[in-house]
DNA sequence: GTCCGGATTGGCAGCGCTGCCAATTGTTGC
DNA sequence: GCAACAATTGGCAGCGCTGCCAATCCGGAC
């Protein structure tokens, strides 16, 4: 144990090891050259288009070829290439997924819902982060593009005009996710972002609070946060009352945007009475800094995130919050694109939290 | 706006659309071939091979073809076929991804680092998620191998036989990410647990906490953090100290599981004066408690974590905890496997955060 | 004007598999 | 026992691209 505590954090290379390991796997010295479905053929003697029926159970074959087959794939560790089956054949089984940002959970959560689906059909996924960038998106579309996935999942409606025409003229199935708030290329599935504000700001309303502040992030790349913004004006509109005031930071939401954005609107506006936040991450920062400087919550100020993360939920007082089906998201555009069926939307929903907080 | 606040949860199908749009794309309603090689080749007037070397900017051409091919892609709309490059050459440029959960952010932080360097080198990612579950880590890397990618990144340094076998007989580089306290296949980037674990311990004990418990999640699909569990009953016996209790809980780690865990460990052991967690979202659900149940911390009860997770330096007490180099971990497996080197060790270390909550 | 070497270009054989079709074998009805 | 039919099997073209090699072009040296 020759670690200690404060250890660097810069990355220290460690001695070189003499790994032989792989060289072990050769086989006699040769060049191992890779083995193909002709070599499984040959040693189970039956002809190429019988192994690849059997190996993808397809087609009619004795039960005594299967075997002769599975025999012989064992014996030779035969992995299929699926790079020269998919040429070979029409579709892919590869899905590609495309998404804005690793950081915020929400997006593993639909990665997780969609590849969960997916393997179930027998698919594999590809991802591209694009870090809210049209531009990003617009090359890792046609990255993607270029596996010839059978589908694509992209976050929002929102495109560039070449990401559009490239989605469009490729002819792939593609599924529009976590936005329903306009038209969408095929598949959409998802939620209102617009009607998940406009019912915290109803809610806010009816709890009786008046002097309601906006934390949010970086709207401008954020088109679905932009939406809940305007929702949640709309919302306030709708019951009388207008914002109290905002604070935007320019960073993408993270539980430190929140605790330094509700801190920088008190400052400004110390008679606030409840706080909207972009979502769950910011909301919790937002909670943190009552916590840190004793504001009594919701009796000093009422706190309403978005998103419904569990740590909302296990807060010493449970965060109000929004509830978003993403992982559901995920998985219900996996399947529609691998069933193949018409364009259609699909709307989720959302679900209230009433929480403690507000 | 039709939504309400408190919608159904359940997935309600939306009207079916008609969209044309995909229709639209196809040209003189003839059916779409799609445009290969040959047809830009034709377009521009030249040879395929002219145009494959423009379009890998490998080889040599007069700077006039080049022209002359890009406008050609430009007018046909073309999208190189990657499957039957890939097949044609000899690598692919594809890297596997294998991660056992999408839900503890660590994972997802891995992922952004490796695709970030795999991007740049002109990499795609392929994922697949294992549920910690190693019967299930042999299916995936299998089907994984069949995309016969350029290398795999795994976690862990723990597997069956059976990935073993079709690892080392694959031939492909594999790095191991996210431990480095055994011997590893091929290329291992990470950081000791152990150490990470008795480093932890050290520090509890140099405080003066003389009665520590251990609040964790599954140790048994969970290997690394049953390393680190090991390291700091190891650290703690060095300290002349034993555990003064622990508790298990069945489920993945998570902010509930650490809240209650915690909770049932503290009726067991009540005089307890500091608690390890398996991690910060197992510490962060520790903290609630506390929070919830008016225990001074560390007043009451010191806390300590593993990760170093953004909301732990957020929390009005920033948690003690240990960072790990996530990202730069995924980053450099990333590079490392592009780069073809020999079969490496990289520590990176890990960094102990005091925070104020021990 | 001719020759030489390098730059540029095109032709074509596969990469490993699948899909089609034809050949072969086994089965059922009468 | 034989025809008719179904089940099973093998052969081979070709998916779209790359890599190799040969053909062609160009500019300068002679």
């Amino acid at each position: 144990m020759d670690e200690e505590g404060n250890e660097a954090f810069a990355a220290r290379e460690a001695s070189m090891r003499d790994e032989t390991v792989q060289d072990e796997a050769f086989r006699d010295g040769a060049v191992r050259r890779p083995i193909t479905l002709a070599d499984v053929a040959r040693e189970a003697r039956v002809g190429e288009s019988t192994v690849s029926r059997v190996l993808r159970s397809h087609g009619s074959f004795s039960e005594k070829t299967r075997a002769r087959v599975e025999a012989a794939v064992a014996r030779l560790g035969y992995v299929p290439n699926r790079i020269a089956g998919t040429l070979a054949s029409t579709g892919s089984r590869l899905i590609g997924i495309v998404i804005p940002s690793l950081t915020n959970i929400v997006f593993p959560d639909l990665l997780r819902g969609a590849t969960a689906a997916l393997e179930q059909e027998g698919f594999q996924s590809v991802i591209a982060v694009t870090d809210y960038d049209q531009d990003r998106e617009e090359a890792v579309v046609g990255s993607l593009l270029s596996w010839r996935p059978a589908g694509l999942i992209v976050t929002g409606l929102e495109h560039n005009p070449g990401t559009q025409r490239r989605l469009v003229a490729s002819g792939v199935r593609v599924a529009e996710l976590l936005d329903t708030d306009g038209p969408g290329l095929d598949i959409v599935v998802g939620y209102s972002n617009r009607a998940a504000g406009a019912a915290s700001a109803r809610h806010l309303a009816g709890r009786g609070y008046r002097r309601i502040g906006y934390i949010g992030h970086d709207l401008s790349k954020d088109r679905r946060a932009a939406k809940r913004y305007a929702g949640f004006r709309e919302g306030l509109g709708q019951a009388g009352l207008a914002l109290a005031g905002e604070e935007r930071v320019a960073s993408p939401s993270s539980v430190e945007a929140g605790r330094h954005g509700l801190e920088a609107l008190l400052a400004r506006v110390p008679d606030l009475d409840a706080a909207y936040f972009s979502n769950d991450d910011m909301a919790l920062g937002g909670y943190f800094h009552c916590l840190a400087h004793g504001h009594p919550v919701p009796g000093r100020l009422a706190l309403f995130g978005y998103n419904g993360l569990d740590v909302g939920r296990l807060m010493p007082q449970p965060l109000a919050t929004i509830r978003t089906p993403r992982v559901e998201a995920g998985a219900t555009a996996a399947r529609l694109l691998c069933a193949g069926g018409p364009a259609t939307v699909v709307d989720l929903g959302f679900e209230l939290i009433e929480g403690a907080t507000a």
